[in-house]
DNA sequence: TACTACGTTTAGTAATTACTAAACACACAT
DNA sequence: ATGTGTGTTTAGTAATTACTAAACGTAGTA
């Protein structure tokens, strides 16, 4: 039996979508990131509309937040007033991206909302067991964050994430 | 200005379920972990319930995920029968159980539909441009899923993954 | 100036997910 | 056996999220 690639870049994108509703991002966009993925040319927004079956709105609004992961890319041709898009293909270079993005979003806010605490609990302080015990538990999962804080910084910074260093982590972790 | 501790621990618990809806689990997870983690004793259902505002429903529910992932733990008192939760506080450990959880559920048979489409291309191999392009861009995301899947083999594996290997990393990266 | 070809925004709808309330099942005590 | 106190399941509802269709804005063209 044969398979068209059609067909099985249809069943690939429909993979990835899965992949990116497991991480939490709506299906579209796992579907748009895979056909871009496949092409070995950019493509324009009708192309993609053409290709994943959504609408002009929905891709216009997902392609964004995919651009500004890092994801895919935007370029123009000389007299053409389209857009084009094309993915990135160094998966390592987009996580950077992703965790630099992640940095500034709702999650530093939740993040802060934990040393609230801290500092609540210090300015009212009263000494028995339990502030002892709450004091101390919340501390912990401070701490856990800060380190958590430092790594994604460390490969944020990191220019050259790439196979060989995750190699180089995968010995420490023997 | 002076807070009162249940204040403070409701502050705390939304923070959590903030954070908890950051990383795709439903918030009321979040509440119920939080309730727990700041509880030093072990809290039953109907504690919880009024701790939270969520109904036994919900909570039974969603305290059974929680404790597939190890962040909590279920215990029962002799002639009691009420079952009772605790949190678990090692969040490295928790990490651990979690990585184990995602490896067998959906996540895996989404990267294996990368793996099919990797087969479906060697089993209908065209040689021309096309199909090269899209074999080694297939190729080089099950490269990726690979490594990522020893990473998290590798963490798994380790009975001490903890804030010393965590800067043993950090030094890697350095 | 008006027209055209595009991307974006918006208002509404469909689909999904989180939750409630209440029925249920089971274990234990009487 | 019957009743009582548990956790669980289920059926339905509320809230959220993903998406559509169509109006809109804008930059380039005639």
């Amino acid at each position: 039996m044969s398979q068209s690639l059609t067909k099985i870049k249809k069943d690939f994108t429909e993979g990835l979508s899965q992949i990116s509703r497991f991480w939490g991002f709506p299906k579209g966009m796992g579907a748009i990131f895979g056909v871009l993925y496949l092409s070995s040319t950019p493509l324009s927004l009708d192309e993609i509309v053409e290709a994943t079956g959504l609408t002009k709105g929905a891709i216009s609004t997902e392609i964004r937040a995919l651009a500004r992961m890092g994801l895919v890319h935007r370029s123009s041709k000389l007299g053409d007033r389209k857009d084009y898009y094309e993915a990135e293909p160094d998966f390592y270079a987009a996580i950077r991206s992703i965790l630099k993005e992640r940095q500034n979003s709702e999650f530093d806010r939740a993040v802060r909302s934990v040393k609230d605490t801290l500092e609540a609990l210090e300015n009212n302080w009263i000494e028995n067991d339990e502030w002892n015990f709450v004091y101390e538990r919340v501390q912990a999962l401070q701490d856990f964050f800060d380190a958590l804080d430092s790594l994604t910084k460390a490969v944020v910074r990191l220019e050259s994430l790439g196979v060989t260093n995750v190699t180089k982590i995968l010995s420490i972790l023997k």
